[in-house]
DNA sequence: CTGTCCATGTAAGGCGTTACATGATTGT
DNA sequence: ACAATCATGTAACGCCTTACATGGACAG
């Protein structure tokens, strides 16, 4: 279970809240990681029954009790573990592509559509991540903890990277659907010479 | 729920059993979706409630029946409803990620063992691509439904792209670790000049 | 005075995974 | 003779999503 181990990460960087991870996550690795915020407070609850962290509880009067969160020694041999094991292959599951895939059911005007909103969408992403990239690229410069910052850009690279060849796919695609040009690329175009 | 979606398309081309949609998924959609046999089970079982297929009952001596399963009108309406719907935006899960993520918590060492095992791994799926490309290409030659054999190239396309681009990330990112250095790309390396 | 932020949770349901069970046929 | 393939499912569990519920603080 992958959320337990990104959250024993933050936590072993510093304590945090339920609400903090939240945000945490909405702001710093939505691009390949999100969770709801009941998701995080159930998960937040088991992991202190397995003692994997602690829960600091500071009341205040008339509301309801914050709760800060720290990481417990088995919390960190937890993590240290986890990411140190490699993990089994993952499943894809692109609910995208399978409209693209039984594209022919329907009229290519139709498909045309949704190529052009999902380009819309990644379009949007993409823009993003490129204004999340820079934050992080001026903070990298002012920062002590280069190493922790580096992989964090590094990730977000990743999102960038993968949207552009995304984009370039999406654009090459609906120029061919909207020529009705149906002859698919060869394989000499399609791989690069290297192969 | 896109399973069930998936499974009207592919009654939609024709009438299938649940083996024989287990085995189409792990034959051509395998890229980017997957499913259970027990899952597709279940589904076709519940479709058959909703009477978006019918069970064409085949008995067998000695051996259990086989359900041949038919879409129905209201199927074939659900599933161009469905193609013609724009999806939600979907929350992205890459753990692979997470533990790239937070690569300060432990060595370099470590961190680049899972990059190569990734890298593996994605070399090995993308050749695996490659080949099924190749061979759907023959088939386009050949076969009648050239729309139709279109739309699956071009989501194989899809996936070959961007696994050229993961890879080339994961390269670079490699490199970068093993040689210890921790500068970040520029915004220019990173992104395109038209941007 | 309305909405957003802070901060906590519960409940129910949907989807996916893993393990188990059966048994004939076909290939090596 | 043994394994793989064909072909069907059940049971149980676990994770994720959606909706609901509470309530103070603070800004426009």
């Amino acid at each position: 279970m992958s959320l337990k181990h990104a959250i024993l990460g933050y936590l072993s960087i510093m304590p945090l809240s339920g609400y903090d991870l939240k945000k945490a996550f909405d702001t710093s690795v939505q691009h390949f990681w999100s969770a709801h915020q009941s998701q995080i407070y159930r998960t937040l609850y088991e992991m202190t029954a397995e003692g994997l962290v602690e829960q600091e509880v500071i009341p205040r009067e008339q509301r309801l009790d914050v709760k800060i969160y720290h990481i417990t020694k088995a919390g960190r041999e937890e993590l240290r573990h986890w990411l140190t094991t490699p993990l089994p292959p993952q499943d894809e599951r692109e609910p995208f592509l399978i409209q693209v895939f039984f594209g022919s059911v329907v009229n290519d005007e139709e498909t045309l559509a949704n190529l052009r909103h999902e380009r819309d969408h990644i379009e949007a992403q993409w823009a993003f991540y490129q204004e999340l990239y820079r934050s992080n690229l001026e903070r990298f410069k002012t920062r002590e903890n280069k190493r922790q910052n580096f992989y964090t850009l590094l990730t977000l690279e990743c999102g960038i990277l993968q949207g552009i060849a995304y984009l370039e796919w999406l654009d090459d695609a609906i120029a061919r659907v909207a020529a009705g040009d149906y002859t698919p690329k060869s394989l000499t175009e399609l791989f690069p010479e290297e192969d």
